[in-house]
DNA sequence: GGACGATCATTGCGCAGGCAACTACTGTCG
DNA sequence: CGACAGTAGTTGCCTGCGCAATGATCGTCC
């Protein structure tokens, strides 16, 4: 943040530069979407000890049945690859607040599941979460304007995972989270 | 994308679950991000022969005048920390794409500056992702649509960061671009 | 029943990036 | 001038993650 204003007046040496509308609007989704993250993480750093992710790996199982779910549905529902996830859970794991459990049907599989511990954890981030995305959206937009973004996004979402959309419409309800 | 769907109807088993409308806009916007994010690198990767990151460093310089620019001010325009710009402009360099140039005023500072080459793979690769882009925003949205997402963007934006929003106000250009 | 392709999870390897420590240099103040 | 605080950039160390390979298991088809 020393003198970004240094590039303001940048004079485009190259006539093509001239003012891209779309790429503006997307730099600043990326800022957006850059700054949320940020915000979001600190916050819950601070008042819980989580980070973004585990935070989303633990909502995931809060809202699943018997509070666990199969490590490849919890890779699917996340950003993460197979071989990130086993990482991240590796790592709730050692802290307390995921075990694994094997599966009698299927031995190929195994559940991540909650321990009380991780409830507790997901139980005090949640509120604080929630309280901290009201403080920043409802002070930046009315209600009409909420719910505009959110069929923008739906909309910009289903064309760019069309697999999600469908996952998600028939039930209408697996509500995706955050990163 | 195996069976997400397994999720789909879980009943929540704590009460305080039951639908954020907050919390779903999020989850559709970090989801949205990650689709962009993950299409745009993918078809830079497949056209050109470019990573996100260095794209956006080297549209940072080609909009710079002498399409340079201090290593520290091309840090505050990214997401990078200075660290984290060190290395990805020793990348650009090995690949013939940036050089460093040494500051005769200071001699603390360093400009990555494009090589021809550099200035060759921007050319060819703006075009290509302005085009993808449009592809996306346009065949997802009318052209009012678009607007309101950019104002929408821009408030949100404003409000996470509000350096960001001071140092482009002024002089209403230095136009975020992407991650 | 046994072989085979598919699926689930894990692990080795390599890269990317943040933090903190460090060097080099600048500008200021006594 | 000399000390010193602040700034620019780099580097060591560590973490996190994706890809590809692996081991275990499942389902199917002969």
């Amino acid at each position: 943040m020393t003198h970004v204003d240094a590039s303001a007046e940048a004079p485009p040496s190259t006539p093509a530069l001239a003012s891209y509308p779309l790429l503006t609007t997307v730099g600043l989704f990326m800022e957006a979407h850059a700054g949320l993250t940020a915000s979001l993480e600190h916050r819950l750093a601070e008042h819980c000890g989580a980070t973004g992710q585990s935070f989303e790996i633990l909502l995931r199982l809060v809202r699943s049945p018997d509070h666990r779910l199969r490590m490849s549905d919890l890779a699917a529902q996340t950003t993460l690859t197979a071989s990130g996830l086993t990482r991240a859970v590796d790592r709730l794991a050692r802290d307390g607040l995921v075990v694994r459990q094997a599966c009698a049907e299927d031995r190929r599989v195994s559940y991540a599941a909650l321990t009380p511990a991780g409830e507790d954890q997901i139980a005090t981030a949640l509120p604080v979460h929630v309280a901290h995305l009201a403080e920043i959206f409802e002070g930046a937009f009315t209600a009409d304007e909420l719910s505009s973004l959110e069929c923008l996004m739906r909309r910009l979402r289903d064309t760019l995972n069309p697999a999600a959309a469908r996952a998600s419409a028939p039930a209408d309800r697996p509500a995706p989270l955050e990163g």
